[in-house]
DNA sequence: ATCAATAGTGTTAAAAATACACACGAATTG
DNA sequence: CAATTCGTGTGTATTTTTAACACTATTGAT
């Protein structure tokens, strides 16, 4: 046991996940009812205690794996939060880590056994402690970001429409924007990429399917749509 | 005592300072040898370990204060890191804050008391643990807000010349800007104001001095240059 | 009187962002 | 089988923003 630091307080640490989806067109987030006291019955997103041997990114991950059974999916650190009393139980201090995925992938039992649900980002209720600042600030970071990170494609199957790729836009957004000057854009680049699949799910001639070019993103990181 | 969570682990959580300065042509960092063990003498950030009853926030202000007498300047957090050997000693996980202060509003005597050095970016020493890479997380957390939001002045006196402020944004950003397209910015918008005062000490025919508008700022929290 | 050093000033070209409207194909309906 | 409906897909003109670029004026020092 070593003890350099022993005259200093010692604290609970926990990671918070902001997972996002999208239900087509709107960004929707996966909150439940807080199932311990305090706080019990409250609005809250799902979160865990960092263990002894993980690191923080580790502990997000391990949540996220527990809640969704999917490994590999975009995450980023969102921020520390740290007030003396934002939790009622005990003075804990809590990462708050932002998880985007597609909503066909989850496994709709594990939101069920963890008491979950999807709620859109304009019918957030009240939640526990600082959880509305959480997700308020990862929807800012993702605002910030999405058109210079490949987060967007997390929203969606690994193929999609230039349609659906321009909702995932709006919502996170929360503004329309042009199809012309959309899809112009998008054949501006090499990181979306058409295939020679069709869909002909919500059209009734059908659209073309694009997918990320992840070998391309892989060669030059300068992401930018 | 509570002990709603008592099956968890506790850590000890650290806040770590990333106090830049500006010495008239580069970006500067206080750093020092590290007075304790483990890394005694290794470079190091100035950091501090959360109490009690402060909030990361907290913390981070008071650590600023004990070491620079200075209170109210610009400060932001950067990041938590937490990876499990990321200290030596024990595991801490930290959470890095920036700070941007006036070198010449800062007692020296702090410095000298605490044994800390003024070092520019490219002469930056090997560090201790992850301190090199916050530092660096905070350049770029600099350079993505310097044009929207008024951190520029925080590195000047009160009133400035507008190649001062012209020199800052060069070191933050790396790299050269046009003059004559960055006086344009500055006349463009209401932020930054002429006053009549004319500095002396850096030309012979004198520059006109300018101050930041905070009135404006606080009406309209839009900035931009 | 000359030199040296910094302040200060406008125009033009290129690039990026924005605004905007109609035709096509295919399934559905009557 | 004709008509309707609905989402797909496409180009141009305008405005705004960004980038490139060079000389004069002032004053203190020599």
């Amino acid at each position: 046991m070593q003890k350099y630091y022993s005259q200093h307080t010692k604290f609970y640490v926990s990671v918070d996940c902001i997972v996002f989806g999208f239900d087509g067109s709107q960004l929707e987030v996966l909150i439940g009812k807080r199932q311990m006291d305090p706080g019990r019955g409250e609005w809250s997103l799902y979160g865990g205690f960092l263990g002894e041997k993980e690191s923080l990114d580790d502990a997000a991950h391990r949540t996220l794996l527990e809640l969704t059974g999917l490994d590999e999916m975009y995450m980023r650190q969102v921020g520390a939060f740290g007030e003396v009393d934002r939790d009622p139980g005990d003075r804990v201090v809590s990462i708050a880590y932002c998880a985007l995925i597609n909503v066909k992938d989850y496994d709709d039992s594990l939101r069920e056994k963890y008491g979950l649900e999807w709620v859109t980002l304009d019918k957030l209720p009240e939640m526990f402690s600082d959880h509305r600042i959480m997700i308020h600030n990862a929807v800012m970071q993702l605002r910030r970001r999405i058109y210079n990170r490949p987060l967007s494609f997390n929203l969606l199957p690994e193929m999609f429409t230039l349609t659906q790729l321009q909702h995932v836009f709006e919502a996170v957004l929360g503004e329309p924007i042009d199809k012309r000057n959309f899809r112009k854009r998008i054949k501006q680049t090499d990181f979306v990429q058409q295939t020679d699949m069709i869909d002909h799910t919500t059209s009734r001639s059908g659209a073309m399917l694009y997918r990320f070019n992840k070998e391309k993103y892989q060669e030059d990181q300068n992401f930018k749509l």
